[in-house]
DNA sequence: GCCAACGTTGGC
DNA sequence: GCCAACGTTGGC
């Protein structure tokens, strides 16, 4: 059996929306929405498929962490709070027959028993190339390979 | 709160 | 097309 499901990392700030908002909302499933940067955008529309898991990080947090898994229910489609005038993430340079901007949908599937904080991350064998970890690591939907996943995965048992 | 790293903007 | 200035992200 060949395990096509790829793997990805996604990061919000807890005080926005955090994987407890995400476990309150309906179908326990969110939109992923106001991602405003091109490397992530692609991702978002190309890379992303039904199924693919993913996880959940806590940024700007004490401690930063991924705290679960969630999975890809819907793929990419028009970022709708782009032509949202009152939202912030409005950017009147996306034109609606053109979409600049991507979402996907997210649904809960488990919380880790413990969140994987950064700095119990870092050092970690088999994590050395992980992109979260790399110093400067700006990117808010990121890949992560199917090594790194068993790994961090196995840490959270 | 500081600041390094990074992406974007805009003058030229 | 270069690159300085600026704004943002996010670890610490």
């Amino acid at each position: 059996m060949t395990d096509t499901r790829r793997y990805w990392l996604v990061k919000t700030d807890a005080s926005s929306f955090s994987w407890t908002d995400l476990w309150a909302s309906p179908k326990r499933t969110t939109r992923w929405d106001g991602v405003r940067n091109y490397q992530a955008r692609n991702m978002l529309r190309d890379g992303m498929k039904r199924g693919d898991l993913v996880f959940f990080y806590h940024s700007n947090f004490d401690p930063s962490a991924i705290v679960g898994i969630c999975e890809v229910v819907r793929e990419g489609y028009p970022d709708p709070t782009a032509f949202d005038r009152k939202d912030d993430h409005f950017d009147p340079k996306s034109d609606p027959a053109a979409p600049t901007w991507i979402s996907v949908d997210l649904r809960a599937v488990a919380p880790f028993r413990k969140p994987l904080a950064l700095p119990e991350l870092r050092g970690v064998k088999g994590l050395e190339k992980m992109e979260l970890l790399r110093k400067g690591s700006r990117l808010s939907v990121m890949p992560v390979t199917p090594k790194e996943w068993a790994v961090v995965t196995a840490l959270a048992e």
